[in-house]
RNA sequence: GGGGGCGUAGCUCAACGGUAGAGCAGCGGCCUUUUAAGCCGUUGGUUCCGGGUUCGAGCCCCGGCGCCCCCA
């Protein structure tokens, strides 16, 4: 606030008005220690965007000695912003709002535009359009001239006309100001790039970027396909716990918590098939849920921790029948979600129009790895095998099972760009799943994959419980032998499945993964409006410089060493 | 875990180891059809943090923080 004029330092309180004043502890009071640095003058108080947020303040308090209420309680528009945008030339009594993003002013006539969340429109106003006393117009135009600024929230009302350029535009009659930007915006009109900013300030990368709307729209738009697709064909929508006693449903660490009343731990789910399944055995024949899940797992850009997955089970549907119905659905959402069937991504087209062609695993892994899984029964053997194709794996240790998913995920699955179904999985991995009938080693299972991606996974339910049983005492021993990605016992669910199930088909797809698909994003927290982040301590950076003196008490243990 | 990259004004970005700059935003002024309006003037810096090398560091070295990408 140097040299900022006078009003820098007067900020008489608003009585009665709750007006946001200067944080405490920032600026103001810099005792310079004796001993400090020299070269550098004795600097002015605050930083530039503090001088910026004060430029604001004083205008909401100017704002408020001309009568007006810094945050006004509502305004009753008739159109979004969009919508008058294509009224007709001439339209009376339109009353939009929302925030002023561009501002050009020409002395007796000014131009700003607003948006919303799903458009634009140009507002118009004349130094003597304001009220039919010309005085009073000129303090009215000059409040808006003067006193908002940009990123402000603002409602007018007026009349559709076409400008020379043919733009439409409000012909304010009246305006009203809805609300102060105190922060500098980030810009005028160019999107940030910078991903981390994006994600930690994404209410600001949703004004600023119309790349994340059109995303957040979209993904807005394939969730409410999904659900009207299964709601007409039959499926419940239900809600199962998060927090639970025991991870199940999927192979994955879970995130660790404790209650403190039942002083007990609590895990995270890491999906919800297992309370879907206990919901079939209750009656529930077609049930589905979108199910936030968290899986305490390794970062990358098709992986979050805190992820959407949809599931549906359906009683009497085989994996086969589920497979059908999958290309129905999946082409469904696309249609609807993006008003086509090929979506772009990156250089690539992707057609979902097309039959997605169906390839057994083992097909995959012959093909692009060169090993025939079916010729090494046993980890031993398929190990050897690996090995002498020259392939190094990450865990080479693993049993047959993890080398064969390994295997294709090394070799087969970045090939896979178009959408495909894989199916025979091996059953090592699948403890949930049916086995197959011709083949006791492999399940009844089927991915959907899009561009090396696994979007959907499914399979015909494992409903026997004494198989069941058998099973997860397997993954238990391997719990026990260390690997805490196995399955723990879960006793209830073996009690619930011995009640009874009909044949059931499971069904999961990762949200994320198929919004930022159709999106074009390169990473799933593209799509998920706040990622978790490590947290910065943002403004609040103390130790500005001096090691010694007064201002080293509030340091704390900011920086180690 | 290993490798590579990024971090400079509120925002977007410059700056051979030699005085930290521009555009936009802000502030003051002019301007009644602009479209990132224009013109004149002007303020604004902890170069992510901490050490080191050097006469001199945004740049080189070491350590740390945050983020991205790739690999196992």
């Amino acid at each position: 606030m140097r040299a900022q004029g006078p009003a820098a330092s007067t900020r008489p309180p608003r009585a009665g008005l709750a007006l946001a004043r200067p944080r405490p502890g920032r600026a103001g009071i810099l005792p310079r220690p004796v001993g400090g640095p020299p070269g550098r003058g004795a600097r002015a108080e605050g930083t530039v965007a503090e001088d910026l947020r004060q430029v604001r303040l004083d205008k909401l308090q100017r704002l408020v000695e001309q009568g007006v209420h810094p945050h006004p309680e509502r305004f009753e528009r008739t159109h979004r912003l969009g919508e008058a945008a294509a009224l007709p030339e001439g339209t009376r009594g339109v009353r939009v709002c929302g925030r002023v993003v561009l501002m050009r002013d020409m002395g007796k006539l000014t131009f700003a535009t607003l948006q919303d969340l799903d458009g634009r429109v140009q507002v118009a106003l004349t130094r003597d359009g304001l009220d039919p006393d010309p005085e009073r117009s000129r303090a009215l135009y000059q409040r808006f001239t003067k006193l908002v600024d940009l990123w402000d929230f603002v409602g007018v009302e007026g009349e559709m006309f076409l400008t020379k350029t043919g733009e439409p535009t409000v012909r304010v009659a009246a305006w009203t100001f809805l609300g102060k930007c105190l922060q500098p915006p980030a810009s005028k009109y160019k999107a940030s790039s910078d991903v981390e900013y994006m994600w930690r300030k994404r209410y600001v990368d949703l004004v600023t970027n119309p790349t994340s709307r059109a995303r957040f729209k979209l993904r807005g738009k394939v969730v409410r396909a999904l659900r009207e697709m299964l709601d007409r064909t039959g499926f419940e929508e239900v809600e199962t716990p998060i927090l639970c006693n025991q991870a199940s449903g999927a192979l994955a660490r879970p995130f660790l918590s404790h209650h403190n009343a039942m002083d007990m731990p609590v895990v995270l789910r890491i999906a919800p098939e297992t309370y879907l399944k206990r919901l079939v055995v209750g009656g529930y024949d077609r049930v589905y849920e979108l199910a936030r899940c968290f899986r305490n797992e390794g970062m990358d850009p098709s992986h979050l921790q805190d992820f959407t997955m949809l599931e549906f089970y359906a009683a009497y549907w085989n994996y086969e029948d589920n497979m059908a119905f999958t290309e129905e659905l999946v082409r469904h959402v696309v249609r609807e979600a993006t008003g086509g069937l090929v979506v772009r991504r990156g250089e690539r087209e992707i057609d979902f129009g097309a039959q997605f062609p169906r390839h057994t695993l083992r097909d995959l892994i012959l093909e692009h790895g060169g090993v025939d899984i079916d010729l090494h029964p046993d980890a031993p053997s398929l190990r050897a095998a690996i090995a002498a194709r020259g392939l190094e794996l990450e865990r080479m240790d693993a049993g047959r099972g993890s080398l064969i998913d390994q295997l294709y995920k090394r070799t087969a699955r970045p090939k896979l760009v178009q959408p495909c179904f894989i199916t025979r999985h091996p059953i090592d991995l699948s403890p949930l799943a049916r086995s197959a009938d011709d083949d006791p080693r492999a399940v009844d299972r089927f991915q959907l994959v899009v561009d090396g991606w696994e979007v959907v996974n499914a399979y015909s339910e494992l409903v026997d419980p004494l198989d069941q049983r058998r099973r997860l005492e397997e993954q238990a021993s391997l719990r026990g032998a260390g690997d805490d990605e196995a399955m723990p016992l879960d006793e209830d669910y073996l009690t619930a499945m011995e009640h009874g199930m009909p044949p059931i088909s499971g069904w999961g797809m990762g949200i994320d993964r198929f919004v930022a698909l159709l999106a074009d994003a390169p990473n799933l927290r593209d799509v998920v409006l706040f990622p978790l982040l490590k947290p910065v301590p943002e403004g609040e950076e103390p130790g500005a410089g001096e090691p010694e003196g007064a201002g080293a008490a509030d340091a704390g243990a900011a920086t180690p060493g």
